[in-house]
RNA sequence: GCCGGAGUGGCGGAAUGGCAGACGCAGCAGACUCAAAAUCUGCCGAUGGCAACAUCGUGGGGGUUCAAGUCCCUCCUCCGGCACCA
């Protein structure tokens, strides 16, 4: 690509010039209203990956817009820092996480420099820096004093392959979220956040957030923390008196209740079965559940297994004495562990009890129909008619429920209760490079907080990094070993470190006051700052970043240390970014070059086949990844056509929440519009009037019509950007501007000419800013594109001369007319029906109605 | 199965219930060139017609309305999420 404008000199030269003026510093003192742009921090693995490219695009887009807007702007950048790629590139390479790390971040910012976004880099943070550290630790102590951080035994999900423990978020379809190994259940006595105790209130939140973020976010959140509601009702087993509390969303069908299914894993099973005739079936049995794990248990096609216990338990609402069983698909999680079964109602109840042969017991009838259990085909899981349910029959069961519920309350058998999904995060992680847990274990005085004043507890650097050598950290003497804070006597510390969605719980509130070093920030600070107006980032991180960070907000609020529960008052989340990917059945995914023989389409290549096999290649439109080997390299892409090239093509061709799709010819496109905008700039410098020349109050039409349509741009693409990001059609509007002017036959007047261009330039600046810069000051300017504001239209200007108005007949487009605007409806209808290609549709007719769209259209409506 | 979103030219996509296809990409024709690339000009939903123009056309079927891509009912397909959750 041959350069047609010097884009690699005016991007240099203007970056610097930004940096020189402070453009992006955030100042406190500044007047002027405050709005906090935030894009999700990345991961520093050292290369910008194309979705960085939409991601920081669109927030610096939107961070300039707002400078424009008047606006003081915060806009930060800093580094998800922990993690486990530099553990394991330590593992591989032998250099320590801390140098792999900084070198990363060094690269990485230097190439978001040249991408052309704005930050303000004296507020830059790393949460693997000690002085952030140190308060991920100490926000940890404040969670522990309010008992929100709790060491407990629970199973656990653990990845063999990464050697650690995973929250419930990381793990999906059964598989580790970053190697995809298949998870483990283990008992271990771990660190948890107690978020379940906050189900409730990250509910209640999206009452506030609706409308502002993304429906699908909220639905997956609200999914995620599965809030249902029903009742506890406590059963007894009536070989042993114990109590064996259930939960069900149905108390309406109790009395039809004919078994009893408990978890694999309920604690409950050895103790029955110990030293009765069915011990050693029953345990066989179970083991092999067990063992299943729950991801195995998805994949062995669903098939529903279960043994009964020897076992009953007894109903309280109406004395039925039913088998207990051990259930392969009840979960130890969720509700008690046990689950009461009525397969009348219930599909999966149905389906168990005809495969063991166990009773099936009506207890809702269809009010037209009544139900025979023999010969029932499914379960009936619809309202009806309450039958054998003692006091509640002849109810409606769904009107019945809350009766049911008194009724449950008021005999003692259980009560009213909401059940969530959410379960509490797990923060322990048996690695090394994250924020050590300030904790140390004395075997005299216990579980003991590190102190405040002790913190932050660094990372040794005496630490061995080996395969499979489990948690590097528990090789460091000098970590392992300390004195216990209270006695003084030899102790050892808490090797776990934390999560690394912990650093990024709070990150957002660091940028706010980022040098603190007495406190996390000041409240002042936080007051200016905060909430953030404006948060960017992917999708993917629905159910865990977001629903963490809103958690750690509501108990920072709690602990009075700021005063809002809500951290982001707007969130977008960008589309991916998706390219042509080959696939071949033999050789699986292939690169470009592999594919032969086919022909080129546009961008893809159609029935081509595969160079090893030829085979034929089966062509895909897919989200760019290494293993699809379909990447586009942004460095690569800015090099040739220029970091504005790149951001206009990022914006200009799909709403930004959709999917975006890479395309070679779709960045030439772009490339085009800029040179065409340069060449019509350049060429045109000697004849645009001076600055500041008013233009003429008398112009002729084509000016006129020229000065309309900029105008008429401006409130166009301002309406775009306020109502959803829509880059592309205000991009659209803008080159509909320069379409007419080059239309133009005669040259244009010459401040009328200034007009457009810098009216072009000043609403595409946040888009492709250092063009923009370059022109405006080749036209003239002394001062920053970025301190003159966003263009203001005049109304009056905008406003058109003469309305073209099409004429219906019968809702059929049969000419048009053209009239004043002030024209009046009167008016309107009559030059319509007199016009001459509206006429031979209304000969032999007769109108019976005649409406007028003020501004839009006439209708005629004839028989 | 449930939840969320979406189905519009060859492609990405535009359209406060009011002229469907803005803007761009690709394609075709022409200009420039020894030639190619780049650039510029024109055409570009389908069918019929020399043309003016007409008919059809926004996943399928039905409805509301003077008027439906847009609203309502119903079905289908695709994408994303969740899922033995009791």
């Amino acid at each position: 690509m041959s350069e047609k404008y010097p884009f690699s000199v005016i991007e240099k030269k203007w970056q610097d010039a930004w940096q020189a003026q402070n453009l992006f510093a955030a100042d406190e003192t500044d007047p002027r209203e405050k709005c906090y742009v935030l894009n999700m921090y990345p991961y520093p693995s050292g290369v910008l990956h194309m979705g960085h490219v939409v991601n920081y695009t669109l927030g610096d887009v939107v961070v300039r817009y707002k400078l424009l807007r008047g606006h003081k702007v915060l806009s930060p950048m800093g580094w998800d820092s922990f993690g486990l790629p530099a553990e394991n590139a330590a593992i591989r390479t032998g250099v320590h996480p801390h140098a792999f790390t900084e070198k990363n971040i060094k690269h990485m910012r230097k190439q978001m420099t040249r991408a052309g976004w704005g930050y303000d880099w004296t507020r830059e943070l790393a949460t693997s820096h000690s002085d952030y550290y140190h308060w991920t630790q100490w926000f940890f102590l404040q969670f522990m004093k309010k008992g929100l951080a709790v060491k407990k035994s629970a199973p656990v999900n653990w990845c063999n392959s990464c050697q650690t423990v995973l929250a419930n978020e990381q793990v999906h379809d059964g598989g580790c979220e970053r190697c995809d190994t298949s998870v483990e259940q283990k008992d271990m006595s771990q660190w948890f956040f107690t978020m379940s105790k906050y189900a409730q209130r990250l509910l209640d939140g999206h009452a506030s957030l609706r409308g502002s973020w993304p429906d699908s976010v909220l639905a997956m959140q609200e999914e995620w923390i599965g809030r249902s509601e029903g009742a506890r009702v406590v059963f007894k087993i009536k070989e042993t008196g114990e109590d064996l509390p259930i939960f069900t969303t149905r108390p309406d069908t109790l009395f039809g209740v004919t078994f009893m299914s408990l978890a694999p894993e309920h604690p409950l099973i050895e103790k029955l079965v110990k030293g009765s005739e069915h011990e050693s079936r029953v345990m066989e049995a179970v083991n092999e559940m067990r063992r299943q794990g729950t991801s195995e248990r998805d994949i062995a096609e669903r098939e529903k297994v279960g043994i009964w216990t020897g076992c009953h338990v007894v109903n309280p609402v109406n004395g039925d004495i039913v088998p207990l069983w051990v259930a392969n698909f009840a979960l130890m999680s969720y509700g008690t562990g046990a689950v009461m079964a009525v397969p009348a109602h219930d599909q999966r109840d149905f389906e168990f009890a005809r495969k063991y042969e166990i009773p099936i017991k009506v207890v809702i009838h269809p009010d037209t129909e009544s139900l025979d259990p023999d010969s029932m085909t499914e379960a009936y899981a619809d309202p009806g008619i309450m039958v054998n349910s003692g006091p509640f029959d002849g109810h409606n069961n769904r009107e019945a429920m809350p009766d049911i519920i008194r009724w449950l309350k008021e005999k003692g058998y259980g009560e009213g209760t909401i059940n969530y999904r959410l379960r509490d995060w797990l923060i322990s992680r048996q690695r090394y490079w994250g924020a050590p847990i300030p904790i140390i274990y004395c075997d005299d005085c216990g579980t003991v907080p590190v102190p405040e004043a002790q913190l932050p507890v660094l990372l040794p650097t005496d630490v061995q990094f080996e395969e499979g050598g489990g948690n590097p950290l528990a090789t460091s003497e000098s970590f392992l070993h300390c004195e216990c804070p209270t006695c003084g006597k030899p102790a050892r510390r808490e090797t776990d470190t934390m999560d690394t969605f912990v650093d990024s719980s709070w990150y957002f509130l660091r940028y706010a006051d980022p040098g603190n070093s007495t406190q996390p920030f000041s409240l002042e600070a936080i007051r200016h700052w905060m909430p953030v107006d404006q948060y960017i980032g992917g999708i993917e991180h629905a159910t865990m970043h977001l629903i963490y960070a809103r958690f750690f907000t509501m108990v920072l609020h709690d602990l009075e240390l700021i005063d809002f529960d809500e951290p982001f008052k707007q969130l977008f989340c960008q589309g991916m970014v998706c390219k042509t990917a080959y696939y071949c059945e033999e050789h699986k995914w292939l690169g470009e070059e592999q594919v032969i023989n086919g022909t080129r389409k546009g961008d893809a290549i159609v029935d081509g086949e595969c160079s090893e096999c030829k085979k034929p290649v089966r062509s895909e439109m897919t989200k760019i990844s290494k293993s699809k080997f379909n990447v586009v390299d942004p460095d690569k892409m800015i090099e040739s056509y220029g970091a504005d090239t790149v951001r206009l093509y990022m914006l200009s061709d799909a709403p930004p929440d959709k999917m975006q799709i890479w395309s070679e010819s779709g960045i030439k496109g772009s490339w085009r519009m800029l040179s065409r905008l340069w060449d019509l700039v350049t060429e045109n410098l000697k004849n645009v009037s001076p600055v500041d020349i008013p233009i003429p109050t008398e112009l002729d039409s084509d000016n006129r019509a020229l000065r309309r349509k900029a105008h008429q741009c401006i409130l166009r693409v301002t309406e775009a950007i306020d109502g959803g990001f829509q880059f592309n059609t205000a991009i659209a509007r803008c080159n509909e501007l320069l379409n007419q002017l080059r239309a133009m036959k005669a040259s244009p007047e010459p401040t009328v000419l200034r007009e457009i261009l810098e009216t072009v330039l000043r609403v595409l600046s946040p888009i492709v800013p250092h063009f923009s810069e370059e022109l405006w000051e080749q036209l003239g300017h002394k001062t920053s594109i970025f301190a003159h504001g966003w263009p203001q239209a005049d109304e009056d200007v905008a406003k058109e001369e003469q309305l073209e108005l099409p004429v219906q007949v019968n809702g059929k487009v049969r000419g048009h007319i053209t009239v004043a605007p002030d024209t009046d409806g009167k008016t309107i209808e009559a030059i319509a029906l007199e016009n001459e290609n509206v006429k031979k549709w209304l000969e032999g007719k007769t109108v019976r109605k005649v409406i007028v769209i003020p501004g839009r259209l006439v209708t005629i409506v004839v028989s």
